[in-house]
DNA sequence: ATGGTCATGTGGCCATTACCACTTGGAGTA
DNA sequence: TACTCCAAGTGGTAATGGCCACATGACCAT
């Protein structure tokens, strides 16, 4: 890990600085509730000025790292606040972050006509006839954790087939790699529901088991919805995790 | 609603732009995925420097009014994206904000001596020996929608009365205006669960209905836990909404 | 027609300079 | 002793000026 700025990176010296705060804070060099370095020591130390200080500390503050105090200073905040914001994530990646094995069966894959519901999701016109559909058993350390069903609207008749999907395993990965096509916001709702008795079968758990519903629309770059995912998840085997702010 | 901004009011003045362009696009003076101007036409048009024009655009990028691309200039975002992030908010702004009226019930409120699960949570030493406790069952339009159970470790004896409860009403603006003690962020854990019989009576469900459980700990302004709170919502009544960003 | 080049406009980044508001602690005063 | 006041240090806001990276369309050469 440097300890300097490089002013001819490829990266924004406000980023490299950050990273170089991040670090310092991970690695347990700076006590919870401990004053960093004021920001004109820090234009002193890493030959960067002020205007350059300020949007690294803000992006730490916004990650949960430090905590500013007017005419006091900027203090490193307490271990629990740096971990875990309301971050647009994938399955896979979600399952990793907990030190899950993700896994998946492919259910089904293909086109289908939307439901009405689908159709106002992903903001479809009346002449559009049919959206990709995935349908997947979602699995944690090999067991059933999930049963995730996702509609695509796709620019242009662009598409994916079930090889690639198995082979790289996430359709997040798939879409950005192939299709350039890069998630970046989402709108997401939970609720609790019961097992039906095919859903029930699947997940392995008795009919009437409780479940957490997740349904989510997603946006990518263009701000266009590309995407209505449901998973149903086992009530007994999973958490959702979140941090609110002011 | 000012159209211009004011170089001596309290309120600084990228604030004040902020302000001003989120009006028009509420208004709907602005379609979406309209480009606004741009920021060297914000210079003239408002009499600021592009110092002050950015931090607003920032302002309204973060809060999902408005979006930036390299190269070709801010853009309205749809409306879908303008409402609703993970905000920290009480229950009795949260019913209000869906249109709901919110009531309560006072079950219970006095010092008990605390679970290990809720030391542990508010991070009490062991000398701790008792702190706040209040009990509640939460409405919504008069029917029953929540059973709310919440933590307190107030500052050097600070405390207040059921009767200081039952006229405030929200907890959070009794701890704001009394004791100075603002909430800034929160970890908010999310689950299924069923109900008890005991719960089941008071939440008026059959027993072993699903319910979510809502488990959150939160942090004042100055960083330390001061509450920790269980609600257990009625799987019928209530969905829990998120906004994430990458 | 096709493809490359380039001027122009946009947001992204950054140094410099300056002043304001808030906090703190020590000097000075009553 | 107790109080007031103020200087110094901190983060907050802001103007000015500049260069870079990216997107676009007009223009030119092929």
């Amino acid at each position: 890990m440097p300890d300097h700025i490089d002013p001819d990176a490829y990266v924004p010296r406000y980023y490299q600085l950050a990273n170089i705060l991040r670090e310092q804070i991970l690695a347990g060099n700076l006590e919870a509730h401990q004053p960093i370095s004021s920001e004109r020591e820090l234009e002193k130390i890493y030959k960067v000025s002020r205007t350059t200080i300020r949007p690294a500390i803000d992006l730490l503050v916004r990650q949960g790292f430090l905590y500013r105090e007017h005419g006091k200073g900027t203090f490193v905040s307490p271990p629990k606040l740096q971990k875990g914001i309301s971050e647009l994530t994938s399955f896979t990646e979600d399952m990793k972050r907990r030190g899950i094995v993700p896994g998946q069966k492919i259910l089904l894959i293909g086109y289908v006509e939307p439901p009405e519901k689908v159709r106002f999701q992903l903001e479809l016109g009346k002449h559009v006839q049919e959206v990709l559909c995935v349908d997947r058993l979602r699995l944690g350390d090999g067991a059933p954790m999930g049963l995730q069903t996702s509609y695509y609207n796709l620019p242009d008749g662009l598409s994916f087939t079930r090889e690639e999907l198995e082979e790289i395993g996430s359709i997040y990965a798939l879409l950005r790699e192939k299709l350039h096509l890069i998630p970046t916001e989402a709108d997401e709702t939970l609720e609790v529901t019961v097992a039906s008795p095919h859903e029930a079968s699947l997940l392995r758990v008795e009919a009437g088991s409780p479940l957490l519903l997740s349904q989510r629309t997603t946006y990518s770059q263009t701000r266009k919805v590309f995407e209505f995912a449901k998973i149903l998840y086992r009530g007994d085997r999973y958490r959702y995790f979140a941090k609110l702010t002011r």
